[in-house]
RNA sequence: GGAGAGAUGUCUGAGCUGGUUGAAGGAGCACGCCUGGAAAGCGUGUGUACACGUAAGUGUACCGAGGGUUCGAAUCCCUCUCUCUCCGCCA
């Protein structure tokens, strides 16, 4: 969310920011503040003025005068009080959709750009391997070594679920416990095991509502939401807190499910473990100060590689445009691995820096020890990594002319000693 | 799911027969005094948000959340959420 204030005094620097990523418009928003605060006045002075009569009336009863002229006009009073008080609850309202509609302003250093074509790629590790037998896509390696089951799922729950088996369900749990190990001993992340729904004020927070609630998946008998990402139930432990200057930074991992409704609309990566409705995935969140925050996303987006990097899988490193940045993100580096099959790289981790933009959403501060002020703190993600998709990776970038999978040698000892999958 | 009790500031804990209560008392914390130093003791201070103001400051709101009654609500009424105890059910 952003900051009203900042909208109003500096108008033209955000809405610069802000057109940078599409059409918004500062207007009405401005049109909405100017008349909250003209009745928030209005209504404030009469509130005073009913307080001071309030404190008169004891006296007077006291003396034993009659108060019943009085009581009229604070009747009067009193009912205007409660209309402008309505005004001013539906200007709130109003306003707080609407600053929960725009998006976060990028950050100065970020290409503007229109769309994933003007990502700037950042670096590059490993050579993509090359074979000397005909390769096969994960999803048919996966079935023919029946570790992977997508037409079982299908009947058990529809289009875009998956089902692992045997040994693929143990590479999938060892990749899980193999990046949570990586995290907390290598990189010191706590590591949490969060609820696997959020409420509606979770949602909001993270900025997954109110403009994507279509994306989600929705009990309606409770009015939860399977979580997305853990990104939503990480982010919101501290909602609503104030934590103290030294107790920051703060480092978590999380593993769990993540729940889209938005995956299959694109009619894309139909197959395979590409876009599914539920995939694994392993994430990192950091509560930062504001001074800091950039460093700690270069070190983010580092931790998430070092899983890539250990596995022995090439990928590269892609710096989003302005078009392509999420909605919630200042700066967003996304990480890209290489995916035989597709002969190309594919999206498998996104680590973002949301500034304080989150943390205002979900008013989380830190109190500052100079000024022993409160200040919204710096919150910040990535994922570390999505299991759905380094299994694939894993399966194709593995592969051997026999149809088997080797195994990278950092998980063996998770894969409980075994070397090679389909043997 | 049924019955009952409760939700107040950093914590503890009054107020709940409606009227200087942002909220007693205590603890904690900060600063000052005292001390060779510390403890004890004494003194002062100690929430958040919004609005107005260059500022000092002033005003308004907030006693789980949202409504209502009233000239006036932490205090009365209704709805919801959560916590605790007992019962039922259950991995």
């Amino acid at each position: 969310m952003l900051d009203i204030k900042k909208i109003r005094d500096n108008t033209i620097e955000v809405q610069a920011g802000l057109n940078k990523r599409g059409n918004y418009d500062l207007g009405p928003i401005l049109a909405l503040d100017e008349k909250r605060r003209k009745t928030l006045t209005n209504v404030e002075e009469m509130k005073s003025r009913q307080n001071i009569v309030s404190r008169e009336i004891p006296k007077y009863k006291k003396e034993g005068k009659d108060c019943s002229e009085i009581f009229a006009e604070m009747k009067e009073l009193s009912t205007k009080i409660k209309d402008l008080d309505a005004e001013v609850k539906a200007f709130d309202d109003e306003m707080r959709y609407q600053l929960l509609s725009f998006p976060n302003i990028p950050n100065e250093h970020v290409t503007v750009g229109k769309d994933e074509s003007d990502n700037k790629e950042v670096r590059k590790w490993g050579e993509p391997r090359t074979f000397d037998f005909e390769i096969k896509a994960h999803w048919d390696i996966g079935v023919d070594l029946d570790i992977l089951d997508f037409e079982r799922a299908v009947k058990i729950t529809g289009a875009r679920f998956s089902m692992f088996k045997g040994e693929g369900a143990r590479l999938q749990r060892a990749l899980i416990n193999f990046m949570l190990y990586t995290h907390c001993m290598e990189h010191h992340y706590t590591e949490i095991s969060p609820p696997f729904m959020v409420n509606r004020e979770s949602m909001t927070g993270t900025g997954q509502l109110p403009k994507f609630e279509d994306d989600a998946f929705h009990i309606p008998s409770k009015d939860f939401f399977l979580v997305p990402t853990a990104e939503v139930p990480v982010t919101n432990i501290y909602r609503d807190e104030i934590l103290a200057e030294e107790d920051l930074p703060q480092y978590f991992t999380a593993y769990t499910p993540c729940f889209r409704q938005e995956a299959g609309s694109a009619g894309r990566d139909t197959r395979g473990l590409i876009r599914n409705h539920q995939f694994d995935k392993v994430e990192m969140v950091k509560f930062v100060h504001p001074d800091n925050s950039y460093q700690e996303l270069e070190d983010l987006t580092q931790n998430a590689e070092r899983i890539l990097q250990l596995l022995e899988i090439p990928y590269r490193v892609v710096e989003l445009c302005t078009g392509d940045l999420g909605f919630s993100s200042a700066k967003t580096y996304d990480i890209e691995v290489w995916m035989p099959s597709y002969n190309r790289y594919v999206e498998i981790s996104s680590c973002s820096n949301f500034e304080d933009y989150q943390a205002r959403r979900a008013n989380i501060r830190f109190r500052d020890i100079e000024s022993n002020k409160t200040r919204f703190l710096h919150t910040l993600n990535g994922s570390g990594l999505a299991v759905g998709r380094t299994f694939a990776a894993i399966l194709e970038n593995y592969q051997q002319a026999d149809g088997t999978v080797s195994v990278p040698e950092k998980l063996t000892h998770y894969m409980w000693g075994k070397t090679v999958i389909g043997k």
